[in-house]
RNA sequence: GGCUCGGUAGCUCAGCUGGUUAGAGCGUGGGAUUCAUAACCCCAAGGUCGGGAGUUCAAGUCUCCCCCGAGCCA
């Protein structure tokens, strides 16, 4: 089985922000996840880098667009590196590959009468790339979201014949699943349920895009060309684009993840284009919600952004994919605050699951030679931990799939949690220094040893790292989940076993898994 | 202006089709313990469930109005 998933591609105007590293953290989880499940995982990202907004702000850093692009998606590439993105794939929408692509796709959309030429007249906002309803006849009026003076535009474009397409979009939307979380839904409803307009998709006057085949002059609309992106990225650089082929290359794709903002372009224009081009259409839609700081909107003007890569310099990639994704309900809003963070960082994953690793290695290094005590009871499927473990796995499973991350950390952390606790009431530091209770307590540790090896385990797709110096320091190999190389054998699965370490392996010496995190100043 | 989604302990959230003293984790306070990253374990305090009215034997849970936050459409 194959299982394509994208984030958006983000606009090459500015630098990535927290919003996008938090979608595309949240795709690095599902990918792994999906990877160690043993699918074939294409997971998408990129740019999209043309319209006015970027020609015009690379005018005003005095490059060419070109130039402009190339600096910021590079940029982008080198953050999703350094936080360790699995992204299979990274499409710019510049890739001469991508105008084949989109010259392909508006020949069908053409051929199947779904382009017309109709005259626009309005106040037009540049930053949105979208006109307004604002009355002819308005004085200066602005965009309410960027406050900026609207320019008056009246041109011949290309439109999009999206009203013929309004029965089969209801359909779809109403499609359990299609648009998540299903919250969200009622909103696309009833947008859709105004009745649909067709909608222009392509400019005149600017160079800044691709130009559209046979219509001199015009330009692709930015969206048009943009979520086309996704397919482009699915063809292998070096193969010719041929959309005859996108079903073998991974479409349609299972998921897009996008912030709830441009849910109406993925959820109602993208499937009428698919539609129209005879393409099949992504399963689901997933839009998450927006993140805050402290409870106040992140912005320039407040000067409050919290900067992606002083985050990751500063906390580490484990602490800052924990706290997002174990914290704020996937779907809903959040809001970063820092001690919250902090404390559930030091809380969950160096106090809970470090520290029990830490514990349990050591006692069975000091009193077992340095190796896996003798299992013993220890490895039975029916010690309390065993079924707690296969609980927690079963929980974790189904959690990912609905793409709950927040109950599937919870899951990990009670798992730990009730190993700290056997082992305190076990209490094996005492009982080794009575006399004959020895194999108790090597059964014990043992027990204590595999729940922590399932915590790391199940820790894998969340926190790949993390995941990985526990099983290192267990003496296990580690997973790799992570693009072209992960190994899609199945070794995931075959690892939610009890009884999986064996006694008398060698334990590597304890260090602590995960430092505690001590920030002295605001980030 | 219309619509959507939220408003439950200091913080983040659970509470299904209405039904015993409203739950969890973090934080706070106390206890116990020493294997461990001053960690772990146990216990406790903390809520008029945004406000008001209504339906009902019974409402956080249903209806209406209002307030606050986020968003969609005008």
């Amino acid at each position: 089985m194959s299982y394509t998933l994208t984030t958006p591609l983000y606009y090459a105007n500015d630098r990535a922000h927290l919003g996008s590293t938090y979608t595309t953290l949240a795709c690095d989880a599902i990918a792994r996840h999906q990877r160690l499940r043993g699918e074939r995982v294409t997971f998408i990202t990129g740019c999209d880098e043309h319209g006015q907004k970027i020609q015009r702000t690379a005018e005003a850093a005095g490059l060419t667009p070109q130039a402009h692009c190339d600096a910021v998606s590079e940029r982008y590439r080198q953050l999703w590196s350094r936080w360790q993105i699995s992204n299979d794939r990274f499409i710019r929408t510049t890739d001469p590959r991508h105008r084949q692509l989109v010259e392909q796709f508006f020949a069908r959309v053409e051929a199947a009468g779904d382009v017309v030429e109709g005259r626009q007249q309005g106040w037009y906002c540049v930053a949105c790339e979208e006109f307004k309803d604002d009355p002819h006849e308005a004085q200066d009026p602005e965009c309410p979201i960027h406050r900026r003076p609207l320019e008056w535009r009246d041109e011949v474009n290309l439109f999009f014949r999206l009203s013929r397409y309004q029965r089969q979009l209801e359909e779809l939307i109403r499609r359990p699943g299609f648009i998540a979380p299903a919250s969200r839904r009622r909103e696309v409803e009833n947008f859709v349920a105004q009745g649909l307009r067709d909608f222009s998709i392509s400019r005149v006057d600017l160079p800044w895009g691709i130009p559209v085949p046979g219509h001199p002059g015009h330009t692709f609309y930015v969206w048009f060309d943009a979520l086309l992106g996704y397919l482009t990225a699915l063809f292998d650089p070096a193969e010719p684009v041929r959309l005859e082929r996108l079903q073998e290359r991974g479409w349609p794709a299972q998921l897009h993840v996008i912030g709830k903002d441009i849910l109406r372009f993925h959820a109602v224009y993208w499937p009428a284009m698919l539609l129209s081009a005879g393409l099949p259409l992504p399963e689901r839609v997933f839009g998450h919600g927006f993140l805050t700081r402290e409870g106040q909107k992140m912005g320039k003007s407040l000067g409050n952004v919290l900067d992606p890569e002083v985050l990751l310099e500063r906390c580490g990639r484990d602490a800052v994919r924990w706290y997002l994704l174990r914290d704020i309900p996937f779907g809903d809003d959040g809001d970063f605050q820092q001690q919250r963070f902090t404390d559930l960082v030091n809380s969950d994953l160096a106090n809970t699951i470090g520290n029990l690793l830490n514990r349990t290695s050591s006692m069975a290094r000091r009193w077992f030679a340095a190796a896996v005590p003798p299992a013993g009871a220890g490895a039975a499927d029916s010690h309390p931990l065993a079924l707690a473990a296969s609980h927690t796995a079963a929980a974790v499973g189904e959690a990912l799939e609905n793409l709950d991350f927040r109950v599937a950390a919870e899951a990990i952390l009670q798992l730990a949690g009730t190993a700290n606790a056997y082992l305190n009431d076990q209490a094996p530091w005492k009982a080794m220094k009575q006399p004959g209770r020895e194999t108790a307590v090597a059964a014990d540790l043992y027990a204590v040893l595999e729940a922590s090896r399932w915590v790391a385990v199940l820790l894998a797709p969340l926190l790949p790292e993390l995941s990985d110096r526990m099983l290192r320091q267990l003496g296990q190999t580690p997973f790799d989940s992570s693009a072209h190389t992960g190994q899609q054998t199945g070794a995931w699965l075959a690892a939610q076993r009890w009884g999986v370490l064996a006694s008398a392996a060698a334990l590597p010496e304890p260090e602590p898994v995960m430092q505690r995190l001590e920030l002295d100043a605001p980030l």
